[in-house]
DNA sequence: CATCAGGCGAGAC
DNA sequence: GTCTCGCCTGAT
């Protein structure tokens, strides 16, 4: 078990901030001294990991080797988000509250084609659902593992086991009109003509050009994956939400310049504080 | 009941 | 190149 103390460290905030689908809470207890302990369970890169909160303090099950070589570059330990928090324009009162709100939330470094997939379902649809969707397409064309406890989960299924799925089949995991962008999409990697290895080499304009070429992945997709997977922090996918703070709040337009490098892990405070903001 | 969700593709111009 | 429209489906 690996033990992190950091004050810009919440799962629960990274679990809504939607960026990650299939880390969920399973376990939601408050202890004898009014402490809220939470227990989150993530398949990732072959293994399952078990996370617990408490505070400030994050553990989780792995050892000291497997966090080195995994989970610390995962949850992206290395960057100081209190230093990012800072570098905001004092007098951006909008940005400082988003940020102040969400401060607990880190760009994770998550896998290339499971989030090629989760993106391409993620348009015009609601997390809950889209979480649906992607535990019913694991359920069904995911290879079935085992937690070390005994218990079973799926591991997020293959590009060949997606693009030979049928699409009634693919229509019955909920996906609605995504069904055929994803069997095509997964076709489309079989066959090579993105080349994903490629991609993950790939600087941040190369990649947003190349993804594009698969069926379903548009411009807002795209940044999504750069971000989330490539973690290509200039990366700055513009929803629906997004589109009505810049509105709302930057009429000037958003100060990119000031924030060269890094305006996509603002992004995320601004997304996740329209999403969360009104129901805290 | 209508509208909208972390949009995209196709077709019109 | 830019604009408009239709699209699965569940929540509100």
């Amino acid at each position: 078990m690996v033990e992190i103390e950091n004050a810009f460290f919440s799962v629960q905030q990274i679990c809504d901030s939607g960026q990650c689908f299939r880390l969920e809470l399973l376990e939601e207890r408050e202890e004898a001294d009014g402490k809220i302990h939470r227990r989150y369970g993530l398949p990732a890169f072959g293994k399952y990991l078990e996370i617990r909160q408490c505070g400030q303090t994050v553990s989780l099950s792995c050892s000291l080797e497997e966090f080195d070589a995994v989970w610390k570059g995962y949850f992206d330990l290395e960057e100081d988000y209190g230093k990012l928090i800072a570098s905001i324009d004092p007098e951006d009162t909008y940005l400082c509250r988003a940020a102040a709100f969400g401060s607990g939330i880190r760009i994770l470094r998550q896998e290339l084609w499971e989030m090629i997939i989760s993106f391409i379902i993620s348009q015009q649809n609601h997390i809950g659902r889209i979480r649906k969707c992607i535990r019913l397409l694991c359920e069904r064309y995911g290879v079935q593992c085992q937690k070390e406890n005994g218990e079973i989960y799926y591991a997020f299924p293959s590009p060949e086991s997606l693009a030979e799925a049928g699409d009634e089949d693919l229509y019955a995991c909920n996906l609605g009109y995504r069904s055929r962008y994803v069997r095509e999409t997964a076709a489309s990697i079989c066959r090579g003509e993105v080349d994903l290895a490629a991609v993950s080499a790939m600087d941040y304009e190369d990649a947003l050009q190349e993804l594009q070429k698969l069926r379903g992945v548009g411009i807002k997709v795209a940044n999504c994956i750069c971000l989330f997977a490539l973690h290509s922090t200039e990366a700055f996918p513009v929803d629906t939400h997004i589109n009505k703070v810049l509105r709302e709040q930057y009429p000037e337009g958003f100060p990119f310049e000031r924030y060269a490098g890094y305006a996509g892990s603002l992004q995320q405070y601004i997304f996740y504080y329209d999403l969360m903001g009104g129901r805290v």
